[in-house]
DNA sequence: AAAAACTATGTGCTGAAGTATATCGAAACA
DNA sequence: TGTTTCGATATACTTCAGCACATAGTTTTT
């Protein structure tokens, strides 16, 4: 595997585990609405796997959440319209796929 | 996979057609600074492929982009953030990877 | 009109995603 | 203390992303 984003692919499957937990769903309730086998939601919340975008799409939507893409200037201020006015959607978590350090380069 | 996020996922793969353009790079370009070769580029731009997240987050950053997961809810708002203040950054084109119809449901 | 650059497409191959199923150990709970 | 429930893991199999490379088709430029 190797692959040099393995940190950000589990920033994105955090957001997973987190929507899902927060909706209080065991990972077979999220397996039997979304279709996706409770043995990869597992390999997934753990980035043992480099998921596909439409096995990804596939539980954002069961979660009731949307996959964006945004200029990453424009991160900060999503972040704190998410984290502000939709607090308790979003929970603590931010939404985004950055790492700290990354929040700070142009 | 004959998935039913072929939709969904060209939606996310535009947004990587549009930033490319925006940025005036050709595909080869692109393949060049992102390591994602050309014919590759071209598939997913044509949605002939069900890509893996960390080649999406490869191109995306590479194109100045962030891949955010954010709750449904807020999507609008993040919309009009993103269309308000980074107009240029995100040319015309919304940064989301929902439909039409989506957009006012809930 | 020819040349040059760009995008689309074909082929063949490898490795990993994804599926199904079963089970194990650990929490939660009765 | 059993006994469900849950998440992690193993196995075996199928499908397809991703790669390299070549080339065809298209648009742009001179």
């Amino acid at each position: 595997m190797m692959y040099p984003n393995k940190y950000k692919i589990e920033h994105i499957t955090d957001r997973i585990k987190d929507a899902r937990k927060k909706k209080g769903l065991s990972q077979r309730e999220l397996s039997e609405r979304s279709g996706v086998p409770q043995s990869h939601i597992s390999r997934i919340e753990n980035g043992a796997v480099d998921l596909r975008l439409s096995s990804l799409i596939e539980l954002a939507r069961t979660l009731d959440m949307e996959l964006l893409m945004v200029p990453r200037k424009a991160v900060p201020a999503v972040q704190s319209v998410v984290d502000g006015r939709f607090r308790s959607e979003s929970e603590s978590g931010t939404a985004w796929a950055l790492d700290q350090d990354e929040k700070n380069r142009d």
